[in-house]
This record gives structure tokens, sequence and C-alpha cells, in this order.
RNA sequence: GCGUCUUUAACUCAGCUGGAUAGAGUAGCUGCCUUCUAAGCAGCAAGCCACAGGUUCGAAUCCUGUAAGACGCGCCA
């Protein structure tokens, strides 16, 4: 990466004018006056005991006889101001054109399982299942995409209380079924279907809260399952068979997939080895009728309570199976990292799992249990984001609302073929969602606005996408008229510079985004990309260019943005379109 | 009550390990379509970086306190 070849040179321009400290190099925060700063010359003043302006001066002078640089300057107060000259950047951005990765730095391998999705079964995927999804599958193509191994895991919820409020309504609802009482294989089994399982749980959840015989019967119900009552384990398999395949339709809508669909029902088999390894280890010990296991530290600010492995009524919870889970992972996987992509509330459930683990030496000392937080996503009032009506909103409604926007926006424009049209608006809709979500910051709340999302002016996926599609058209002329569009690029005005500098500079994106778990930062990148690219396009002619190098040149630039901002894209799960 | 996070332009947010005039997008105001997609481009205006102290040659950034808001705090996930 450029940052990283000019910090080396400049390591070593300082070590030549006798200081030894290591460079860091930045896109410069002056465009007026470099393209590239390094800050360091205040460290290594300080080191040395010297003026930092005497430093940068001396470091500039070693610098200023590689051919490389138009200019370096010592500066002010101590600023190393560092400007290409055009022939290196049109280097680098050759030799990224030609990179199969288009210009993405790989890292060391590593085995990482990743945990996101987190639907539970019988359950309508809404709005709340959404930054899980997205976010997950975006930091799980970012990964690959730089050379991580990644296995992901939707880990359903699918074992817990929830089941067992579902059965305890359905068997005051249809009581005559024998899967409720004296179940014999091949009974028949209540006509299960997606849309009455999205009423049913919301309502026998509701009714929990308030009747308190009925919130005992779901308890015992969810006991009862998970020692394997055969009348509730089939139709427990009913559920799963009806959810799943409405699970995997959303999914599939929204572009995010898994590579295994476990669900906590799988870590059952792992509970009687994990209660085993915490009795022997002495962790586990009884309290209130409930077996927990202590995980305070003695540095914790807060007291932080005992992770409950056992529920005073025998059934399992949450705790239980993520740690059986994570027994499950290490034996299938062995992984360096488990990331957990789930929503921020859970961080202190996750502290628990994650202590009670190292504690009992379910994972090696060496991997890293990551809690990757998310923030929750408001609406236009910053309250948590509701229908008009006030209720939570479906997914499914939440797509299908901007792709016909983006459907209606397409028919006025009308650019596009006919036969083309419903992909495309589905594209658009989804870049909206997704680039609306991804360029907050994962780890923060944000204000989820379909007409701000959706209005394609200035920081939107559809304005992304747009670029994308001028480019194409201008790739597809070239190609009809048989115009090469691949050769060596050449600087020839201001904006054909500034492309190429954001293009050469933007593994740095990738860096950020995967160090800190962060999809943003790709995002912020991808649109300095697009932006860069309209100016150029503003600025000079590509198609009609006379001189035939240069419009070569332009047009090898339009390919090699297309494709750094396609890979870009491609690790934000959002797919271009050919025409908008 | 305790803990975590947030507070930067009218609105939504960037500002990496402290460094040069605090940056974007939106909204507002001006321009630009007989030339490759105007879902675009160029420009103007807009900020005691919540408040008060401290550390430093230098603080939006680090430390302490105050205020406001969000979230969490044993048998839901």
């Amino acid at each position: 990466m450029i940052t990283d070849i000019l910090a080396e040179k400049v390591t070593a321009a300082f070590k030549a004018a006798g200081y030894d400290i290591t460079a860091n190099v930045t896109l410069s925060d002056r465009p007026d006056l470099c393209q590239f700063q390094c800050n360091n010359a205040f460290a290594a003043a300080k080191a040395y005991r010297k003026a930092p302006f005497i430093v940068a001066e001396e470091t500039a002078k070693v610098l200023s006889a590689d051919p490389m640089f138009k200019s370096v300057e010592g500066v002010k107060p101590g600023f190393v101001n560092i400007t290409l000259t055009d022939e290196a950047i049109a280097a680098f951005a050759d030799e990224i054109a030609s990179d199969e990765n288009a210009g993405v730095p790989v890292e060391k391998s590593e085995v990482i399982v990743m945990d996101y999705g987190g639907p539970n079964v019988a359950k309508p995927l809404h709005i709340g299942h959404l930054r899980s999804a997205i976010i997950g599958q975006s930091l799980k193509l970012i990964a690959r995409r730089m050379g991580k191994t990644v296995h992901s895991d939707i880990h359903l919820g699918d074992w817990g209380l929830q089941i067992g409020l579902v059965i305890a309504e359905l068997s005051e609802r249809m009581p005559q079924y024998s899967c409720f009482g004296d179940y014999h294989e091949g009974d028949a089994l209540p006509e299960l279907t997606a849309d009455m399982l999205n009423e049913v749980y919301p309502t026998a959840s509701g009714r929990s809260k308030t009747d308190e015989a009925f919130a005992a019967k779901a308890h015992a119900a969810t006991v009862a399952l998970q020692e394997r009552r055969p009348g509730y384990i089939a139709l427990w398999n009913e559920i799963m068979r009806v959810s799943c395949g409405d699970l995997r339709a959303n999914y599939d809508a929204l572009g995010v997939d898994f590579d295994y669909w476990y669900g906590e029902s799988d870590a059952d088999a792992y509970i009687p080895e994990l209660m085993d390894i915490l009795d022997r280890k002495g962790l586990s010990y009884e309290s209130d009728g409930a077996i927990v296991v202590d995980v305070a530290e003695e540095s914790d600010k807060a007291p932080i309570p005992p992770v409950i492995v056992r529920k005073s009524d025998g059934s399992s919870i949450y705790a239980t199976t993520d740690l059986a889970t994570l027994i499950q992972r290490q034996r299938d996987f062995a992984p360096d990292k488990v990331w957990y992509v789930v929503d921020n509330r859970q961080e202190q459930h996750f502290t628990q799992v994650f202590r009670c683990a190292r504690k009992a030496g379910i994972v090696p000392d060496g991997t890293g249990l990551e809690f990757l937080g998310f923030g929750t996503m408001n609406g236009t009032d910053g309250k948590p984001y509701k229908t008009r009506e006030g209720g939570v909103m479906r997914l499914s409604d939440l797509i299908s609302q901007v792709v016909t926007a983006a459907r209606e926006r397409m028919d006025e424009q009308g650019r596009t073929a006919e036969a083309e049209r419903d992909e495309n608006a589905r594209r658009i809709g989804m870049a909206a969602i997704k680039f609306g979500d991804l360029i907050n910051h994962r780890s923060k709340d944000y204000i989820f606005d379909i007409d701000k999302f959706l209005s394609a002016e200035g920081k939107t996926g559809v304005y992304i996408l747009y670029t994308v599609s001028r480019i194409n058209s201008i790739l597809r002329r070239a190609s009809e008229s048989g115009a090469p569009t691949e050769g060596k690029m050449t600087v020839s005005s201001d904006s054909e510079r500034d492309l190429m500098l954001a293009l050469i500079t933007s593994g740095q994106s990738w860096k950020m985004a995967l160090s800190e778990r962060a999809p943003s930062y790709i995002c912020e990148d991808v649109y300095q990309l697009a932006a860069a690219f309209s100016r150029f396009y503003h600025d000079v002619r590509i198609l009609d260019e006379e001189d035939e190098a240069k419009r070569t040149s332009r047009l090898a630039l339009c390919s090699l943005t297309r494709n750094v901002i396609t890979a870009h894209l491609d690790a934000l799960g959002i797919k271009t379109v050919e025409t908008m």
C-alpha cells in the first residue's frame, strides 16, 4: 500500500538523518499544501531534544533525492510534507489496475467464526434483525477479501422460552392434537404457517407478562421440550421447518447468507459436557435453586453478577447454550477468533459468557472472543423505529417499501429496459438500506430515514450506484466503438490526479474496517471514490477526447475506478446496476 | 443508586494513536444541461467542538468534575 511504502521511505530517511524513529505517513490534512504528511518529526524532536522543524527539514532533505517525489518539505512547526510526481501516482494506479484483488490489502490468515443474525424461530424478522444481518455479512465479506477464513453461523434462537411460549399457546388453541398429550409417532400435527407463527408468538409473549398461570405453563413446556418429550419435539420440528423456510426467504431477499444454520438446539448435545466441566473444576454452585458460576473480577468497577447456567426449573438458558456452542465451535473449527455481532444491550451477557468460557478452559487463552455490539435503529424522532401505527415494522414490508420507491424513480427516468427494472429496483433499494445503515459506525445508534437514504442526493448508496452506472455507460460505449479500455495511465488534469490519489490510497479504509470491525470506513471511502470520479467526469471529456493516449488512459481510469468501487460494494453486500 | 456509552454547523454525522486555517452530507442561497446518465457538478453562507478545571510547546482528541440523553444492572434473548 502506498502509505506503507511512504512510511518505509520516511523511516529510512529519519534513520539517515540520525533519528531512530518509525514514521507513519497519512493523507494530508492540508491538500492545498501537499498530498501526504508525516508528523513523527515531533516525536523524534522530543526524543533527541531538538527543534521539530529542524528534524523535519533534515529528513525532507534526505527524501528529496528520491525521484518519486515532486517535493518534500520540512515545514513550520515540524511537519514533513510530501507530494508525489504525476508519474509515480500513475504508476501506482497501473499497479492496482493489474492487481487481482483491486488493491485490497491482504493480511495474515486466521480462522474466524462469526455469529450474526440470531433470529428467533417462530418470530417474524423485523427491522431489529436488520443490523446484525447486514453488519455481520459485511464484516464477513471484508475479512474474507482480506485473507481470513470465516465460518458464519446464523445461531437460531430455537431452544429457549420463546418456543415454550409458542407451544403453550398452541396447546390452548388446538388441544385436540396428541402432540400436547399422549403422542405416538405418525400422529397428525397442527398445520402451521409462517403467518400464523408470526401472530402466535407475540400473543403468547404478551399473555405471559400478565397471566402467571400461562407463564408457568410456558416455562414447563420449555423444560419438557429440552427433556425431549416426543410430542413437543415433533411439534418443534414442524415449527422449525415452517419458520426456517420463511427465514431463508427473508435472508435471501436481503442478500445475507450463512455457512451454517445451527441453533441453540444444536448446542444441547454439549450441555452435559459443559455442566460436567464446570462441576469438575469447582466453578459451578447452587444459588436460589439455580446453578451459577461466579465471573466477577477485582478490577470490575461495577459488580458483574454470576452467570446462570441452569435455571431453578431445571431448564437451560441462553448462557448455557452460548457456552455449549463454544465447545462445539472449538471442536469443529478451532477458531483464532469468534465474533459476535449482536445488540449492544447484550454486552454484559457476553462478558459473563466469555469469562466463564475462559475460567472453564473451553477455549484456549489465545482465542479472541469478541463482542461486536451494534446500536439501535431509531426513527426520525430519535426513538426506536416504529411503523406509522406504532408497531414493529416487518423487515419484508420495509424492503418492499424502499424497492417500490426505487422502481417508481426508475420508471420516471425510463433509461432501463423494462425486463431489468424489477431486479435493478431491488438492487437500488437494498443499496439504499444497506449503505444508509453501514455508513454509521457499527456501535452507534442511528436514525433510519427512508426518504434520506433514497433521496440519491449526497452520501447514499443510490449515489454510488448512479456513479457506477455512469461508468458502465461509458465503458459500454467504448467497447461498442472498439476503443481500448486498458492501458497505461497518465495524469493530464487535476481531477485525474485526484481520482488516482483516491484510488491508490483506498486500501487504508479496508485496514481500518477490519481492525475496528466496522464497515463504515469502507462506506466513507467508496463515497470519496465516487465523488472523485464525478468531478473527473464533469471536468474532462473521455470518449470524445481526440488524443488517443489520453483517451485510453482515461478509459483505463474509468475501468479501474469501477473495479475498486465494485470491490468496496461487494464487501458491503451491495450489487451494482448497469443502468438506472 | 451503580456502571457503560453519547454530547462537534439549523439537521444527520466524520474527525485514527494529541499537532498546521475543525471536515462531510442534508436543508438554505448562487451558478452550470445544443457535448459521455442533471439520481450530476461548481460556488457561497453556517461552528465558545455541552460546561468548568487540569496535563502539554500544542487539546474536539488525554485526565478530573458538572449537566443533559441513551442503554444495562441474576433465572427473556
